[in-house]
DNA sequence: GATTCATATTCCTTAATAGGAATATAGATA
DNA sequence: TATCTATATTCCTATTAAGGAATATGAATC
């Protein structure tokens, strides 16, 4: 059953914070790392656990992997996604998450989603 | 996390059939037993794993034991199952034990929602 | 008190998952 | 071509979960 395997996706909480982060926009595994202070390997595991589900999609953009949400998700997906969003309204963790991801605002501005600190700007 | 614990819970068919019918109301695990068609042990399992994590209350009536949804579920949990039941209606699996749960409801409506075969009315 | 009925628990095996350390890969750059 | 950067994968270990067979428990009844 797929409402299942959305189930054993939300399951996690490091997954769950990746989930609520891409609810405001596509963004790149080192950004994953900054905002929620996690190693590298975490991160990437749990991005293609996501993947493999089908709970986010990625496309390589020069060194970057930039995540985002489905495109196109299923009704089941989409519900789901709205109702974390209304729980994560509430906790701190997931808070404090959107306000780091706030604070490189203005770096993603300057460089898309991949723009680490190294990074220089998608379009040239 | 507390929303971690539930997710956990919903991420397994079988509990999510139980979670789908408790929704109707009250029910005893031969019931249970009838409507998904699955083994004693396996429905009493998750039902511990569902109560051990605060997803179901249950009491005991005589030889019965009755389940039902908490009755003063977290804002976390009444969003979840209000979401499960978004996603439940489009679900054949679903449907299929709600149309068992309905050819029930004579016997339920007689003797309460410990109504087994043997079972006497639940008031005398 | 012995039996029966509904349900729970224990024991076992198997499979899935998480996390970290180390290593591999793909693309960009020198 | 060699190197660097960002990310993925492999290998390992520990934990958790699922399912079934057998057994235990608690309440009711004989």
């Amino acid at each position: 059953m797929q409402l299942v395997k959305i189930y054993e996706c939300l399951c996690d909480e490091t997954r769950l914070r990746v989930l609520n982060i891409l609810a405001q926009g596509p963004l790149c595994v080192c950004h994953f790392q900054e905002i929620l202070r996690e190693p590298q390997v975490k991160i990437s595991k749990h991005l293609a656990y996501l993947r493999s589900r089908g709970l986010v999609e990625c496309e390589r953009q020069g060194n970057w992997m930039i995540y985002e949400l489905p495109a196109k998700p299923s009704r089941e997906l989409r519900t789901n996604l709205a109702c974390l969003q209304d729980c994560a309204r509430e906790h701190p963790a997931f808070q404090r998450d959107l306000a780091r991801l706030q604070k490189l605002a203005p770096k993603l501005a300057a460089t898309g989603p991949c723009g680490c600190a190294t990074a220089k700007p998608a379009v040239r």
